[in-house]
RNA sequence: GCGGGAGUAGUUCAGUUGGUUAGAACGCCGCCCUGUCACGGCGGAGGUCGCGGGUUCAAGUCCCGUCUCUCGCGCCA
């Protein structure tokens, strides 16, 4: 017999009563009768009762067995009587006689529950994260990652796809995220980045003519946490030659879509899978205040300056803002103008949370409009509301009023907070949607210039004859996003292979031509031994794994990961170098006067 | 860097207008129990109330400072 174990956990079956068989796992619970001791024995498969009965000369020692220690048990499989039978589990039908146990590795007092969730808070789950992944639970989560990744690989190679690797101890970049350093010892003085993306080196191999790159791909930056965010995450990075923006979207669609297919249901909740068809940027702004918008929320927003422009129009709050080239943005919100006073109050203070001075409305109850600013709305100038909101009977308009970009941002986040307030988030359904053509450049309010809005790999829209003749505030790129239920899940562009248009694209952006040629030599350089056309995206796969898998944040999908402030409890990382350590690599510490002395 | 929330037993939490010995549940330890499956019963141990200072006859509770965790903003694919 096997020194460990002849089934796993979740094998034993009717079909085995009689059979001797030997199991090994984790004490799940011990349920002690005196006479009588059951141990639900666990391992990554399941849980099967085994019984020490009144006879055995184990019922002493299995008595002071604590939870969560390993052992492995030998005995006969007997099918339990009708009346103890527990249809809750698979392998409810039987027992395991314990003839033989061997405690292989007594557990000490564990810090939390395994077998139901205390709610034990994050810092104690990551510092003992060992046993934390052993909740039903997190295996799941892991499981349903590993999954995603090889339902990911799978789909790539299928669609003709190779997968690359490229190095983690790399140049930095200068654009983007702050960049984690690596001191090199044999260069002193000298530094290597962690990549944020492979995204040179994914352009490189295309130069290198391989055609059809992927990644799962580790990427770093050191910057400050957020619930979906992390200092190192993985993509399925990708990267095409001799393609179009549009086939790059042909391409990746049916890869997202089949594996969301196959895993919607994960959770045991019946999940549809919709992609709904592209949209611009501009619009995604415009009708949903958010270039990631949630297509769950069925509410739309929709420019009504011009109502308050009007002259029968006498709400001077707005009327100010529209002289200074502001903007008024309308939410319509079926049938909720029966709500109770309160509903609007909630939504105002929380307006005024938000920074805004409140949130007004008008409410439609009948063909009249009510409410604090309806009285300043003539009622021609209503009807007009009416017809560009698309009112019926019952319908509320909820107003927001700034400059375009406040005013997006605002109402974009009115619209989540009403839907969710009315209850009007659609259930069960994964809505996904490609945003296209991102502006190239953006206005930087704090440097007081023209800056790339996203990646300044991107090739302009119209190519260099655009960047020569356009505002370049107007030029658009081939630069789109792939979004699902209010998440980001990818980026991705055209790319620029031209060395020429990438000069006058830097130029607008007012870096120099040394500066592009002592940033980026290595691509420019291989730029111009003949680039194929090329593009690509990376998807945010913990992002995937967090949407399939139901959970709040990041760190429910990944084994292994650190708190908040990016400190891991368990391996204490960062922790200090030794002084042999800094000597080698010539790095002097001069650290901030308040020092942090930390308890042992 | 800024703002919200939190910090009390191993864990999750309660703790009144400041008042005498700081509680509960789960876990842990001991005893009892032959059919449970979140077993049950009896008993017990376990606390620097995050830390430091202050007010007070008296502080878990009030004040000041500080640290930590968490969510968000800034930042960032």
């Amino acid at each position: 017999m096997h020194s460990y174990r002849t089934h796993k956990c979740n094998e034993l079956r009717k079909s085995h009563v009689g059979q001797q068989a030997r199991l090994s796992g984790w004490i799940h619970r011990i349920r002690d009768h005196g006479g009588v001791l059951f141990i639900d024995l666990r391992d990554t498969y399941g849980v099967t009762q085994c019984v020490v009965d009144q006879d055995s000369p184990l019922l002493e020692a299995a008595g002071k067995w604590r939870n969560e220690s390993v052992i492995t048990v030998t005995g006969k499989v007997k099918a339990r009587t009708p009346e103890t039978v527990n249809a809750k589990m698979p392998t409810g039908e039987i027992e395991l006689y314990i003839d033989e146990a061997t405690l292989q590795s007594p557990a000490a007092v564990i810090p939390f529950q395994i077998a139901e969730d205390d709610g034990a808070g994050e810092d104690v789950r990551l510092r003992h994260r060992y046993l934390d992944l052993r909740r039903e639970k997190m295996q799941r989560n892991i499981r349903l990652r590993n999954a995603v990744i090889f339902g990911l690989r799978k789909r790539m190679w299928e669609t003709g796809f190779q997968e690359f690797q490229t190095p983690n101890l790399t140049a930095s970049s200068p654009e983007g995220a702050r960049d984690y350093l690596v001191p090199s010892r044999l260069h002193p003085g000298k530094f290597y980045a962690l990549p944020q993306s492979p995204q040179q080196f994914k352009q490189l191999l295309m130069v290198a003519g391989f055609d059809r790159y992927f990644q799962v791909a580790p990427c770093f930056r050191d910057e400050d946490g957020r619930a979906d965010r992390l200092a190192e995450h993985y993509q399925l990075d990708v990267e095409m030659s001799f393609v179009t923006e549009q086939e790059v979207h042909d391409t990746m669609t049916p890869v997202i879509k089949g594996l969301f297919e196959e895993f919607a249901d994960w959770t045991g909740t019946k999940h549809k899978v919709e992609w709904l068809p592209k949209l611009t940027y501009k619009d995604a702004m415009l009708k949903y205040g958010s270039d990631k918008p949630d297509l769950r929320n069925p509410l739309v927003i929709t420019d009504v300056t011009e109502v308050f422009a009007r002259a029968d129009v006498t709400f001077n709050a707005f009327k100010g803002y529209i002289a200074k080239g502001g903007c008024v943005r309308a939410i319509r919100v079926p049938q909720v103008a029966s709500q109770p006073r309160s509903f609007f109050d909630k939504l105002n203070s929380w307006a005024q949370g938000e920074g805004a001075p409140g949130l007004g409305y008008i409410a439609f109850e009948t063909e009249e409009g009510k409410g604090p600013i309806a009285k300043f709305v003539a009622p021609e100038a209503q009807k007009r509301l009416r017809d560009l909101t698309g009112i019926s009977n019952g319908d509320v308009v909820f107003f927001v009023c700034n400059t375009e970009a406040e005013a997006n941002k605002l109402a974009g986040a009115a619209r989540d907070r009403i839907c969710d307030d009315a209850g009007l988030r659609e259930k069960g359904v994964y809505k996904f949607c490609w945003v296209v053509d991102f502006p190239m450049y953006e206005f930087d309010e704090r440097a007081q210039k023209i800056e790339f809005s996203h990646n300044p790999f991107s090739m302009p829209q119209g190519g260099l004859e655009t960047l020569e003749k356009t505002d370049p505030l107007q030029i658009l790129a081939h630069q789109y996003d792939c979004v699902c239920n209010g998440f980001e899940i990818s980026s991705g562009a055209i790319r620029n292979h031209r060395p020429d248009i990438m000069e006058k694209a830097f130029a607008l952006a007012g870096y120099p031509k040394d500066v592009l040629e002592r940033k980026f030599s290595g691509m420019l350089n291989a730029f111009r031994f003949g680039a194929p056309p090329h593009g690509g995206c990376a998807f945010g796969i913990d992002r995937l794994v967090m949407i399939l898998a139901h959970e709040p944040n990041l760190r429910e999908v990944n084994a292994f990961v650190m708190n908040g402030q990016y400190e891991d409890p368990m391996m204490n990382a960062p922790s200090e170098p030794t002084a042999e350590q800094l000597k080698d690599l010539h790095i002097r510490l001069d650290l901030p006067k308040q020092k942090k002395t930390e308890a042992a």
